[in-house]
RNA sequence: GCCCUUGUAGUUCAAUGGAUAGAACGAAGCUCUUCUAAGGCUUUGAUGUAGGUUCGAUUCCUACCAAGGGCACCA
């Protein structure tokens, strides 16, 4: 590694020179224009030792001292050190760059791979959605996000397994049936899967409707609840089956345009009587009665923390309890598994912290190997809630809208229709993903419909268009019958040469931090500096000596995108 | 009231305690007889307020102001 080598130099020239210094840090400057590398060294120096009376040295002159010992001493990879405001910049050579690009269209596929966690088994949970409720916009970006650090830590080396926990049971689940029974005619069984799964949303919404505004209505929904439970109504239980049937294939659809396969299916309903187990074995240790309902008292153990219930007084288990059997049965059924992350929405933090505090209690030894990522939410600009047909946005409106939106902007490329259908679903994916990872995945997004779906700039889109014309580019390389080679070296050093060997440090920061957006930002720079290349180069030149390497550089390049865009989720077209 | 997030160009986002705070959108101009113009090249603009720590603070600490979320039977 090229930054150990110049750690190791650092400390030669201190030593050679008789300077101290501190835990000095060698890293990139943020301006290309300032070298490769950059050392604080100087900053931090002590040189009072070989100070006089007469002689103070200023730090721009330690650093011209240090600069100057390792100037003489450099090896074959630096081409040049330089001094400026009290920092030494590295500038690395022409050959150091040629052997990275080298290097990478060796690994091709396997570029930015590390094994930070080989051999760790790991379980991502994310999307969530619940059955007999819209897969809204909410959904769309937690799947996005786990999609992408699930594939971030398979790239790290882990083995990695997708979990799908779903809530099958719940009130949302009695509003919807008490809308499809108030409604017969929403129980449309004829039409495709995403129009049921629509209608559903529907009842869905009629019946939210009804429990906030109608008293009658609310106890109805609250019979149907416990009927749901018990399972002891013929009718509601034809009617549950059907729905849930219909809207589990829906959301196996978008799965499936979303680019995720789930190993693991969890249901709510399932995990209720695991968890009400656990709760009743630590009653008293854990927890308590009060009101009639069974609680933790979190603030006992914890200040910041707060009381939940956990059994109602009705004597029905709440989400607390449910998460309480889900953290059992994932570790029941995986039990070598390191870490367990699962991914939800901020607003599940709070109380997250309080069944985690629970968890604690209970099984020690699974406290450090849960970890809890969340996001920020959607939230809209102005009144642009409804989708380009004027409907409500759902995660399922938008894929198509983008999908649609992509198609029109595509009427005047020439594709088999097979083909055009699929690059359209991907571009659109990719528009949607990229405004979701982009970002860091605390913060909440601001969601504007035309920008979400934008082709320009700071896009998805942008980033699977620079790799098609990369791989235009190698096609007519091929055709006219000029391979990579690394022996004629241009002059220049182009600006994504400096760039692409970073790819395997960025891989690395995202995987440690649990951040995709380290991987989109990059993308970004490295494709904006490949197309500034492709638009001030002839690449395919049979005139020009240099043309094979500027053909491996472009192998490099549309490798490391591919990948890049794979860690985020995204396909990349070969034509679009 | 208490707890958790977050305050950066007109807008949406970046910036492991470092240099002249980066992009994109928007706006103005140029650019396809060259491998995909969904592109490239110019120009324009910002750290909520007040302190503190530090050689150096957008970053760390404190207070204030502002926005969002959570605080008992919903998830």
């Amino acid at each position: 590694m090229i930054e150990e080598k110049i750690k190791k130099l650092i400390k030669e020239a201190l030593k050679n020179l008789n300077i101290e210094s501190g835990n000095f840090s060698v890293e990139h400057p943020a301006d290309l224009t300032m070298g490769d590398y950059s050392t604080n060294v100087a900053k931090l120096a002590n040189v009072k030792k070989l100070e006089t009376k007469n002689k103070r040295f200023t730090r721009e002159e330690v650093a011209d001292m240090i600069g100057g010992f390792i100037n003489r001493n450099k090896p074959k990879e630096i081409e040049k050190v330089e001094e400026k405001a009290g920092f030494i910049n590295f500038y690395l050579s022409r050959k150091f760059f040629a052997g990275s690009i080298e290097e990478i269209v060796n690994k091709a596929n396997n570029v930015g791979k590390n094994d930070i966690l080989s051999g760790k088994k790991i379980m991502v949970e994310y999307t969530d959605p619940n059955p007999f409720k819209p897969f809204h916009i909410g959904h769309l970006m937690t799947n996005a996000i786990g999609e992408s650090i699930a594939r971030i830590l398979e790239h790290s080396g882990a083995a990695v397994a997708r979990a799908n926990y779903q809530g099958d049971i719940g009130l949302h689940v009695a509003k919807a049936i008490w809308g499809l029974l108030k409604n017969e005619k929403l129980q449309n069984k004829s039409g495709s899967h995403n129009l049921q799964a629509t209608n559903i949303g529907q009842a869905y919404m009629h019946g939210a409707e009804a429990y906030e505004n109608d008293e009658d209505s609310k106890k109805e929904i609250e019979e149907i609840n416990k009927k749901i439970y018990a399972r002891n109504d013929k009718k509601i239980n034809e009617i549950y089956q059907w729905g849930f049937d219909v809207t589990m294939e829906a959301f196996e659809d978008l799965y499936k345009m979303l680019g995720t396969k789930f190993d693991f299916y969890f249901l709510e309903s399932a995990m209720a009587d695991i968890g009400r187990d656990i709760v009743n074995a630590n009653m008293d240790k854990v927890f308590e009665e009060s009101d009639g309902a069974t609680v933790f008292k979190a603030e006992k153990h914890d200040p910041k923390l707060h009381t939940r219930v956990f059994i109602t007084s009705a004597g029905l288990p709440t989400y607390e309890t449910k998460e309480l059997g889900l953290t059992e049965e994932k570790f029941k059924t995986n039990p070598e598994m390191d870490l367990s992350i699962m991914i939800t929405a901020n607003e599940q933090m709070n109380y997250m912290r309080v069944v985690a505090k629970a968890i604690s209690l209970i099984h020690p030894d699974f406290e450090k190997r849960m970890k809890h990522i969340t996001h920020g939410m959607m939230r809209f600009v102005g009144d642009k809630m409804s989708s380009r047909k004027g409907n409500v946005i759902t995660g399922e409106s938008l894929l198509n809208d983008a999908r649609d939106a992509i198609l029109e902007k595509m009427t005047d490329r020439e594709f088999p229709n097979e083909e055009r259908e699929k690059i359209a679903s991907d571009v659109g994916v990719a528009a949607i993903k990229y405004s979701i990872l982009k970002q860091s995945t605390g913060g909440d997004i601001i969601y504007d419909f035309e920008n979400s779906i934008s082709f320009e700039g700071d896009s998805g889109p942008y980033l699977q268009y620079s790799c098609a014309r990369a791989n235009s580019v190698l096609e007519k390389a091929q055709k006219e019958n000029i391979l990579p080679d690394f022996e004629v070296l241009p002059g220049e050093i182009f600006e994504v040469e400096k760039l692409l060997y970073r790819f395997p440090e960025i891989v690395f920061r995202s995987a440690s931090e649990y951040e995709p957006h380290f991987i989109a930002n990059y993308l970004i720079e490295v494709a904006r500096a490949y197309n500034s290349f492709y638009g001030n180069t002839v690449i395919v030149n049979k005139e020009d000596k240099t043309s094979p390497y500027k053909i491996a550089l472009t192998y490099a390049f549309s490798f490391v995108m591919k990948t890049g865009l794979h860690l985020l989720g995204i396909e990349a077209p070969v034509k679009m």
